[in-house]
DNA sequence: ACAATGGTCC
DNA sequence: ACTCGGACCATTGTA
């Protein structure tokens, strides 16, 4: 059996002769800076929404609690089962169940939805004192003088990705009505702008490098749009024809093949029978004969040798493979999928931030961008996506480098997109 | 102090 | 008889 970095370079890759572990050392001085700068917050933005999402939280509460006809405490999962189930007799027909009872979490309760308006008002509950309490609230006790935040930074992950900590800067919300209010308090400095550079879909990018499926590299080097695609190839309809609705569902499908898809857990996320989803995992897998290959041999692999690895040689190993318990042989079926996937994405953004730190280093050498606000830093990442800060004069130039920088750190057989944007916040960087 | 539950991100 | 991968954090309720 061949290991999967001589696989990857027999189908036409370039990569860079160096190991995961090298990669970490050259990473930990550029982790360090990057802690040590921080990323500035407007706190009077996120103490003002604070404030305002209180107050509709509270107002939920109150009528939630009428609704009950009890006062409560919402934010407990037992007392709120007994008040939905026992007390109002909601229907608990398909509803999973924890230890305790029935489940009251968001997936759950959305089947109700319809059934009650309590259930609609207990979802939003949730939401608003969700980001108050993890986020609004926490983060503007934390700013240094500067109104900056310094996450800290570990790579002790099974996979060889990132974790961010005290604060996790890497789930800070972006979706909903206040996931972009809260982002826009993630700003530049005076004179500043921020550029943010991210990879896109470097995941499937990489199932595709490692696998070789010939379909999927056609795909990412004609450059169509993956989702789309995919919809294309399960409905069996013309690209041109796919509908929002299809394009959701060949978008759910195409991460389920990230995470070592199964018909149960794909039923699950997308809300359908069972026999459905083993329907389109059958149809996927007759397209993408080489992605189905590429996972019967981390498999195979993972049973004979104990490990699977990324492209530059990380390692996990999966000693559950072997287990006589179903449940866990095939959970670390899922994980010896996965790990090389997420494992190599990871590896590439670390190279990509190491470049970049030397890139950096050189332009504010060129004492031009130097003395002028503290030069160009890189002040966040976040799994496929790089932030820097940089003078409103010198952005359009680094955007310029970064989106080369990252494109080109490694070779895969596919091409390694990078969107870039600039703006005054974090949430103006997505936009355009 | 710790497990269970739930929720945010990529 | 039911898990789609990887993290961190808040709250509740039990020990």
């Amino acid at each position: 059996m061949k290991n999967i970095l001589a696989r990857a370079e027999k189908l036409g890759c370039k990569i860079p002769r160096i190991k995961s572990e090298e990669i970490d050392k050259k990473l930990a001085p550029v982790l360090r800076l990057i802690e040590d700068v921080g990323i500035k917050v407007d706190v009077k933005s996120l103490k003002r929404l604070s404030e305002k999402l209180k107050v509709k939280s509270e107002k939920l509460r109150k009528e939630i609690q009428k609704n009950a006809g009890e006062e409560f405490n919402v934010a407990s999962p037992t007392q709120l089962a007994k008040i939905l189930f026992t007390k109002m007799k909601l229907p608990t027909g398909e509803l999973k169940r924890t230890k305790s009872g029935f489940s009251t979490g968001a997936s759950e309760l959305e089947k109700l939805r319809g059934g009650n308006p309590i259930i609609g008002k207990i979802l939003e509950y949730r939401e608003l004192s969700k980001l108050v309490s993890t986020y609004l609230e926490p983060l503007p006790k934390i700013v240094d003088e500067n109104f900056r935040l310094h996450t800290h930074f570990g790579t002790d992950t099974r996979t060889g990705r990132l974790t961010s900590a005290n604060p996790n800067l890497q789930n800070i919300p972006i979706k909903g009505d206040f996931g972009p209010e809260i982002r826009r308090a993630f700003i530049a400095e005076k004179n500043c702008k921020l550029i943010s550079a991210d990879y896109s879909q470097i995941e499937l990018r990489v199932v595709a490098c490692l696998s070789g499926d010939k379909a999927m590299v056609e795909a990412f080097s004609s450059g169509v749009d993956i989702h789309s695609r995919t919809a294309s190839e399960l409905f069996r309809v013309p690209i041109e024809k796919i509908t929002n609705d299809q394009r959701r569902l060949a978008k759910t499908v195409n991460f389920g093949v990230i995470y070592g898809i199964s018909p149960y857990g794909l039923s699950q996320t997308l809300g359908i029978a069972r026999e459905s989803a083993a329907e389109y995992i059958f149809r996927y897998f007759a397209v993408h004969g080489g992605i189905k290959k590429y996972c019967e041999e981390q498999i195979t692999q993972a049973k004979k040798l104990g490990y699977v690895e990324t492209l530059f040689g990380f390692q996990r190993k999966l000693p559950e493979i072997n287990s006589a318990d179903r449940i866990k042989s095939e959970s670390a079926q899922r994980m010896a999928i996965n790990t090389p996937v997420q494992g190599t994405a990871a590896e590439i953004l670390k190279l990509a931030l190491i470049r970049l730190a030397d890139q950096m280093q050189v332009l504010n050498q060129k004492s031009k961008i130097k003395s002028q606000n503290g030069g160009v830093k890189i002040i966040l990442t976040v799994h496929d996506e790089v932030i820097v800060e940089a003078p409103v004069k010198d952005a359009e130039s680094v955007a310029k480098i970064m989106k080369e920088t990252m494109e080109n750190v490694v070779k895969l057989s596919v091409p390694t997109e990078v969107e870039v944007g600039i703006g005054d916040n974090w949430d103006e960087t997505k936009k355009v």
